[in-house]
DNA sequence: CCTTACGTTTACGTAAACGTCAACTTACTC
DNA sequence: GAGTAAGTTGACGTTTACGTAAACGTAAGG
């Protein structure tokens, strides 16, 4: 009875831009897995999220076999306490990763401020 | 007359944590242009940051063909005024990338935060 | 019924960024 | 001067992340 949003490989492609072709590799490395009706791959709001989630770990750096693992953490429903634990940690270490990759960022945006004053001092002098 | 500190390759591969083969291989790909003794590289200090730039802007994201770019940028000395005009464009939309990236990592932090509060609920009601 | 749009699988191609020999020279050290 | 360490240049191999073309199925519109 509960209308499930559901989205063609193409709307996914034109929303993200990111190709079918793309989309269907995500699927081959096992970071997706859309129903099919009559073979055709049909989409709902979890992948949606999960290809939203893709995206954005690709951008920060992460290889699909990363993104892979990291997505399956935080699906499944872990049940004891040691694998909860284990998730908790895992989950801090990729924290300081991404803080290293954020202070890469800020010492380079501080560099550019650095090259810029100097160019807006050259150009005082002509 | 100037005492110049220089490196081997074997210096720089143990200091940066990099193959000797990478970083003949971002000299191949006009990243990098060491002196030769004997055919020998002999890389001075700015060569030193211009790996450091390097390798920080490969953790960033950026493939090698763009900080070719970018480095070539920061070294030249441009003189006419459209020229440092258009450096100070180039800076500014590389800032805004980057920004982007930036804001990517707080997302995913965020995201993080999310699931190990849970998690600890879970914990907590063990 | 034909076309058009959209989807599918299979398979080979490709660009980036090195890894991995191989075969050789150069530079100390004993 | 023989050995050992470090360096050199090819050249081919490898992984990742798709691109691209071929050949075909399916559903809707005119």
């Amino acid at each position: 009875m509960s209308p499930v949003k559901t989205y063609s490989i193409s709307e996914l492609s034109r929303h993200f831009d990111v190709t079918p072709r793309a989309i269907r590799f995500y699927e081959d490395q096992g970071l997706l897995s859309p129903e099919r009706i009559n073979a055709q791959r049909v989409y709902n709001d979890g992948d949606f999220i999960r290809l939203k989630l893709i995206l954005r770990g690709k951008r920060i750096g992460f290889s699909l076999a990363e993104l892979k693992q990291t997505i399956s953490l935080y699906d499944t429903q872990p049940d004891s306490k040691a694998q909860l634990q284990y998730v908790l940690e895992t989950i801090d270490s990729h924290r300081e990763e991404l803080l290293e990759r954020k202070q890469d960022i800020q010492t380079t945006l501080a560099d550019m401020d650095d090259v810029q004053a100097r160019i807006r001092e050259q150009l005082a002098l002509l």
